[in-house]
DNA sequence: CTGTTAGCGCTTTCAC
DNA sequence: GTGAAAGCGCTAACAG
């Protein structure tokens, strides 16, 4: 807050009574000066108080500003309540931070890439953002961008074999050719409503979603299982959070027959699941098997642990943002691993 | 990933054969210019895939960017890692959200806020940085600043009254003039270390940190209830975290005469403490009294829930921004109240 | 209502 | 090694 006279590279230069370009390259190439040359300027410097070339306008120049947009797929407040999504960040950030490149953070649910855009490297994705608008942005931004947990053309990518381990997971839940099974689905449409998915989108959005292979993995189980699946045992929830995962557990548990086996898409979602079936006076898992999905802390810790899909959400971070910065251009899958819980 | 030819205001005037200015209305005054003619315009940079001016560019013209950096006080993994900053980042993204700025995230070990000063409209800073020579840099920039739970000479700042509240939850664990006291203090000094503190540094960054408030009502209310606070009985922990907690735990309970109160400055502290009170056999209350600081979802569920000064984080992150957008100078103190629970 | 132009602060040839 | 000058993409003042 201080009204010192504010310096630019030229000003500093008239003052030093060297070129523009010296002071530039006393900064930015040490090898185009003398080195006494380029400690003395930038000691004047710092006793003028000028710390350096204006970012802004070398962004300008050079096209490169050292700031990573991290895009959710939510709002802000999304990445710190969900366990899962403050993993990635944790992971991403460590990488960054190492790297000297700094984060900016936007929400899933601005309509507009392009109002940062210009002042970043490129972008992280972390999950489908809510808005699809900002899926079509990214398609045919010329910036960089590297997608976790979808996909977006041929950008680079990581994520699990989401197919593989729902299959996996589902296999594990199945006893019984006779089990009626309900899927507690996640954002399987594109619609906010917590409800029953009886026609999937056949959009492109949705068709490289993990939820979509998520789901085509327990399908194939329960096919290889010989299990049927009622057409209206799938629920879609907007979000991984308590309250639509009540909702929707509610609804299934209420159905006629009741189910005996919940797939959930997320840990967040099978907690709220149990804690209903416990409040129905039913037991897990004697009366209902439940599995779930990620592996967070609380899932394992929670009585009884959920048996569910861990996969390590920091490391996922940690290599999209190698992949990142290293301009890398390929996909990498990522290993999960089954926790076996008590809740099946 | 697309390469078309990218518009610039200018390819695009000259493509629409309009003149620079008449574009450049088109996006950012549209009274200069008919209803008509900026529709058309509009319309045909969409065609073009041209989406609007550049941003760089026009944060370099105008000197504003619609980002604010986000200043931590530790590194960004903390975000999301401690529940306080958690919910104040929810505040501040809330507003900011709202207000169609972006949040960029700066964290408080990085060794200079030039590295974005350029690109950001301004600051808010969270606590005071880890690093001490943020704090200079952000006395002397010439971009807004607004802090929370610090201040920095004239800025705005938003904060409670620590000293108060230190004061007022002191009183309440004190019940008797032969109390041995022990306080479990925050970055009382700037050393990394888990340590007793004999001398308190009485550097300008010290004497306004909210640590040193509270160590201060401490104090008075000791001294208010005629009760010695013994030389060695200040710890430091360089975090709020379990790690550390755990070792200024033990070495607090461990030293002769036993401490009968715990004053500690954040509730993970007092939870570390009570774990390792209840890891020796004793009980919270009747052995040891403990008493927090923020008033954590976890304090209260906690067995024995702790008393602690329950302050909203949230409410102080919405303030701060709308401090920052509004361009306040003054500084807002929020209230708090003191949360009784078990564990004195 | 439209077009011309200076300049935001910088980097980078290119000639010296 | 150094300095002059063009231009990154844009906005705002001004003249028409």
């Amino acid at each position: 807050m201080t009204d010192k006279k504010v310096w630019t590279l030229k000003s500093v230069a008239k003052e030093l009574g060297v070129s523009n370009a010296t002071v530039s390259n006393a900064f930015n190439r040490p090898d185009q000066l003398s080195k006494n040359k380029r400690i003395d300027i930038l000691e004047s410097c710092k006793k003028l108080g000028y710390t350096g070339p204006n970012k802004a306008a070398q962004s300008l120049r050079k096209g490169q500003s050292n700031i990573v947009a991290l895009v959710l797929p939510d709002s802000l407040e999304y990445m710190v309540t969900d366990p899962v999504a403050s993993d990635f960040v944790k992971g991403v950030s460590s990488v960054l931070e190492k790297s000297k490149v700094n984060l900016l953070l936007f929400s899933g649910i601005s309509d507009n890439i392009n109002t940062v855009a210009d002042f970043v490297d490129g972008f992280i994705c972390y999950g489908s953002p809510r808005n699809p608008e900002l899926i079509e942005q990214l398609r045919v931004t010329s910036k960089k961008v590297v997608t976790a947990d979808f996909d977006i053309d041929r950008n680079a990518s990581v994520g699990i074999d989401n197919e593989k381990a729902a299959y996996e997971i589902a296999k594990l839940a199945i006893k019984s050719t006779n089990d009626e099974v309900a899927i507690l689905g996640l954002r399987l449409l594109e619609s906010d409503l917590t409800c029953r998915v009886y026609e999937l989108p056949m959009t492109s959005n949705a068709l490289c979603s993990i939820s979509h292979q998520r789901l085509n993995g327990y399908r194939q189980a329960l096919k290889d299982s010989n299990v049927n699946l009622r057409s209206d045992r799938v629920w879609n929830l907007p979000k991984s959070n308590h309250h639509f995962a009540v909702i929707a557990a509610k609804e299934a548990l209420t159905s006629t027959p009741r189910p005996d086996v919940l797939l959930c898409m997320s840990d967040i979602i099978a907690l709220a699941a149990v804690k209903e079936i416990h409040a129905m006076g039913l037991k897990v898992p004697e009366d209902i098997r439940v599995v779930g999905f990620d592996g967070i802390d609380e899932a394992l810790r929670s009585t009884p642990s959920i048996t569910t899909v861990h996969q390590n959400s920091e490391e996922k971070g940690i290599k999209a943002a190698e992949l990142f910065i290293n301009r890398a251009t390929n996909s990498v899958v990522i290993s999960y691993h089954i926790e076996h819980g008590k809740s099946c």
